[in-house]
DNA sequence: AAGCCTTGCAACCGCCACGAT
DNA sequence: AATCGTGGCGGTTGCAAGGCT
């Protein structure tokens, strides 16, 4: 079957040979890719704009980084998942020359085991013992949902909901992340119409961190909340 | 040395969302 | 409003390489 844009014509499936490499490379560095599906025919391909795409994305654009994941990445990862799940494509926002792919497969193969080999569940990073962690640590637990609750909800529904902006309070420690690189586009900026404001106070209501989601939910930094060793 | 098993990763598949018509 | 084409994403598969017996 496959996508529909493959159905109509006899593509090659399997690895891409470095011929085919050499064309795709060739063709997107001097046209670009302003559509995927006209890709295959403009470089002298015989795939799919689907698989053209996902070449490039995932082993020969310029900007990739190759190699094994540093620790600092690993940890990254482990903080990101813990609160937007596996959304492989949001974890590699943050991680520079990473794919999503990459990402899903690093967490397959390492993470996951690494995870369950210190008796934690992979899915929900808690103990897999059914015992419940100390009243401190429920209290974070508790805000790291409200966040995730509310990041995953699809931007559109954010906004609309929204008529000025949006406090949550959350109890330190907590370590924050930077914002996606400048040149990440803004998703669906056009239609942000009502800016949100993310601030975090501390138990005294001092303000701790106050940041505008100006573009979307997509470019704001995430807050990393978790007990201090 | 040979066969089997495991692992990591590239690629595919199916689904969804969105814009154009 | 319905349909189609396309891009994007997460889940899954298949294969090659390395390890083990």
């Amino acid at each position: 079957m496959g996508h529909r844009c493959c159905s109509k014509q006899k593509v090659k499936r399997g690895l891409w040979s470095p011929e085919e490499d050499e064309k795709l490379v060739r063709h997107i560095t001097t046209h670009g890719h302003n559509s995927w599906s006209s890709v295959p025919k403009l470089a002298g391909l015989q795939r799919c704009g689907k698989s053209c795409r996902l070449r490039w994305i995932n082993y020969l654009r310029p900007d990739l980084k190759r190699g094994s994941f540093s620790s600092q990445e690993e940890q990254i990862i482990i903080d990101i998942h813990r609160i937007v799940g596996n959304r492989w494509a949001q974890i590699a926002k943050h991680l520079p020359g990473r794919t999503d792919n990459e990402v899903k497969n690093f967490w397959n193969s390492c993470v996951k085991k690494k995870l369950l080999s210190q008796g934690l569940d992979p899915k929900t990073h808690n103990l897999i013992s059914s015992h419940q962690r100390s009243t401190s640590n429920n209290k974070v637990a508790c805000n790291i949902i409200n966040l995730s609750q509310t990041y995953q909800k699809p931007p559109k529904a954010v906004l609309s909901q929204v008529t000025g902006s949006v406090s949550m309070e959350v109890d330190p420690p907590f370590v924050t992340l930077p914002p996606l690189p400048p040149t990440q586009p803004p998703f669906h900026q056009a239609k942000i119409h009502n800016p949100i404001v993310w601030t975090v106070k501390d138990q005294n209501s001092h303000d701790l961190i106050t940041f505008p989601c100006g573009s979307s939910i997509e470019s704001t930094p995430i807050l990393l909340l978790r007990p201090l060793p």
